[in-house]
DNA sequence: AATAACAAACAGAACGTTCTGTTTTTATTT
DNA sequence: AAATAAAAACAGAACGTTCTGTTTGTTATT
């Protein structure tokens, strides 16, 4: 390249075109190309929350990502500069849907209203297990909740996301489930179990020859869990 | 090395010596040799249980292994043909003591019976998570647990060992309890509950601020199943 | 003398990251 | 409206490191 033709090209660089950043400084309208970068993520993040549910977290390497994502390795790092920001944003995507868990409409019975309050919370209770916890998205974050564990760099980075997530947690379930003179704090405690028995659960049938008798110690457990969210004063 | 040397030193290899493998052909007597070996095995088997701990699954290699046990990598390749068989024995290892936990001795009170029973019990569950769950061993075998999930040729070699510890932890457990109604396999469940919970609980802190609301939920878990259960009388 | 026990070098694959280059989209200037 | 600069969005090669497993060599025990 002539020095000429550089000079200009420089001098045009410097003086043209945008100073800034591009990434929404508009406003609000959304372009083709964060669209694009979007969904590229979304394909990734997917692809990221299936490998880990799949291989767990020891095999779950970006290769592997890509190949299950199909993307090439230069959008991966395009898009996570790197693995450990790509884990970040995996667990905050699984958790956030997580927060407010859809709310079935209670079913119709002839039971009596006793019975009728204990059915709904069991329900909700085995629903946590069905439709939350054991669910790629629960395996996946526990594979991530596990190496957590061990991984100070990503336990710095990922802590007080969790900790938010967990006050919003109980904050949602509050609202939904507690009974107007009942103990909060407790309630929190005794919700607080499910979801670690819960975690438990998943690695249990390791031990079972039948994985059918993981429904009857779920039963099991739901049947002592449930009236105790019932009682309305805990201080007698 | 001379060729001469050279080939002394392997004619004498091929057509001299024993013919088969030492490892107590003899019968009863332990060699020096058996004993160094042994030593040698269970160095490298607590340095594995160490790095699972400390380092997790995912970055527990040979080589961080060798250099926890401090020894060569021969040494290790030696007693453990593949990675696979050391994590294999290291499980059957960590199994092995907890099949019969050390029971203690009931502390003496200025109680009623069912409340002192009721405090024996309660303290024996916390005893599972301080001295059995919440150890070196068992935060190493969550690890195991968790890579079992998606690994299908550990799953295959160690699945026996798991449900075949199951059964007799169950067995060993039932022998010193029994549920407050008498029914066995409803207490198994009951039992399995509590191993579950704590499996859980390894994991929970990453949730919360304060560690110290773990001891929280596990007097709120305890509390809901204590009055559950009910000790055998030793003398049936 | 044979072999268990150990040591160390090595091979090949896979890992995460970095780098260079190409295409496409967007914003600004003319 | 056309031209142009900049940045995003890829694609893919290459790097150095680390991994597991193999092989070869040495020492100690029987």
């Amino acid at each position: 390249m002539s020095t000429k033709l550089y000079e200009r090209f420089m001098y045009g660089k410097r003086n043209r075109g945008r100073r800034f950043s591009l990434d929404n400084s508009r406003g609000c309208d959304v372009t083709e190309r964060e669209k694009q970068g979007a969904k590229a993520k979304r394909i990734i993040y997917e692809a990221t929350v299936r490998c880990l549910d799949k291989y767990g977290y020891a095999k779950t390497s970006t290769n592997r990502i890509t190949q299950e994502a199909g993307v090439s390795r230069g959008a991966l790092t395009h898009h996570f500069a790197t693995k450990e920001d790509l884990i970040v944003e995996t667990t905050n995507r699984i958790l956030r849907p997580t927060v407010n868990p859809p709310k079935e409409p209670p079913p119709n019975k002839g039971q009596t209203p006793e019975d009728y309050e204990l059915s709904i919370i069991k329900s909700d209770l085995i629903r946590l297990w069905q439709h939350v916890v054991n669910t790629p998205q629960g395996r996946a974050l526990l594979e991530i909740l596990v190496a957590y564990r061990t991984d100070e760099k990503l336990k710095e980075r990922i802590k007080p996301d969790l900790i938010l997530w967990n006050d919003r947690m109980q904050r949602s379930i509050l609202q939904n489930y507690i009974l107007s003179d009942g103990d909060d704090s407790r309630f929190e405690r005794v919700w607080q179990v499910a979801r670690v028995f819960y975690r438990g659960l998943i690695t249990h049938d390791a031990f079972l020859k039948d994985p059918g008798e993981l429904d009857t110690i779920i039963e099991e457990f739901v049947n002592m869990l449930a009236p105790m969210m019932q009682r309305r004063n805990p201080d007698d």
